[in-house]
DNA sequence: AAGACGAAAGTGGTTGA
DNA sequence: TCAACAACTTTCGTCTT
């Protein structure tokens, strides 16, 4: 049930493109990218994952050749106390449909929930794998959905959005330094949709997500630059002093980590360009020198650069 | 020719009436 | 719900190396 295209992939460049119609995703073979998802426009609620829940899922609406006479068609049990041929059925017997109503509908919600659940930390470990995140960051990961799912804040939401915005919100807490936008190419769902369902999150669970350290971002920018410790060193300083004064507050976190690092470079004479910096940081050159500007009055810096 | 600079206008999100 | 607002981006002309 698969097919493969040359067509290159956005992430990785890789060139073989497959698409596969079990799963209606569209995906790079080289990175596992998932470029396009419901492929075969079919509702989420038809994603099939693998033989079993096919066999448990088939219904009205599905290709006749995916069904087996009497199996999986009835999904609920009707409100007409008739049997039938459309006579009346004993009190006792109304009671025991009544029963069976009950439960039929608590059994279904509860295997919605664990297929969910399913569905969601299957891709909760590939976004998390795919960030270079440990085990014990997916296992927080993990335990914050199921409380979100505890707590129906999923309905009405993609899967995929909540569980980017779980893995956002467990990165800030932890102080790992990933980016919305990173977390953003590697699920699949756009930056602002991230945003939103992390702010719906945190609000809802009520979780104190301390603010970010540009210094965070000092090492791993640094290392893109190919840049030593003691530049990062100098960069933390900038940042820390910075901080002291009371500038940062307000200001992206990126972009001041991105003005230490382009100073704190020059100072050490291994001076990258605005735009290599900018590259890296994720912001403009411009947001970089107004950044630079501001750390360099306030902080009395006397360099040309 | 490339990098740095900064003004001006535009964008998307937050906030407060 | 709407308008004001701050941070940031885009674009572009100018200056510096």
């Amino acid at each position: 049930m698969t097919e493969v295209q040359t067509k290159k992939c956005p992430e990785c460049g890789g060139k073989r493109i497959i698409r596969d119609y079990e799963h209606g995703e569209l995906l790079c073979s080289d990175c596992g990218l998932i470029i396009a998802e419901n492929i075969q426009d079919l509702g989420p609620e038809w994603r099939v994952f693998d033989a079993e829940q096919k066999e448990k899922k088939a219904r009205g609406g599905v290709p006749i050749k995916y069904m087996r006479p009497n199996k999986g068609l009835v999904t609920e049990i009707d409100q007409y106390n008739k049997d039938s041929r459309g006579g009346k059925i004993s009190p006792k017997r109304q009671a025991q449909l009544y029963r069976m109503r009950k439960w039929h509908k608590r059994v279904s919600i509860a295997t919605s929930m664990e297929r969910n659940l399913v569905i969601a930390l299957a891709e909760l470990d590939r976004v998390a794998s795919a960030l270079g995140l440990p085990d014990n960051v997916k296992e927080s990961a993990a335990l914050l959905y199921r409380r979100a799912v505890k707590e129906e804040l999923i309905r009405g939401r993609l899967i995929e959005s909540v569980v980017a915005a779980v893995i956002y919100a467990i990165c800030r807490l932890q102080g790992i330094p990933r980016t919305r936008g990173e977390i953003a190419r590697v699920s699949g769902v756009e930056e602002k949709e991230i945003g939103r369902a992390y702010r719906f999150l945190k609000a809802e669970l009520k979780l104190d997500v301390p603010l970010i350290d540009p210094a965070q971002y000092v090492p791993k920018f640094a290392s893109s630059l190919h840049l030593g410790p003691e530049v990062q060193q100098e960069a933390i300083k900038l940042i820390r002093k910075a901080l002291k004064k009371g500038l940062i507050s307000g200001r992206g976190p990126a972009g001041v980590a991105a003005a230490a690092l382009y100073i704190a470079s020059a100072m050490h004479g291994e001076k990258k360009t605005q735009k290599e910096v900018a590259e890296v940081a994720g912001v403009t050159e411009v947001t970089i020198r107004n950044r630079y500007r501001e750390l360099k009055k306030e902080l009395g810096l006397k360099i040309n650069l």
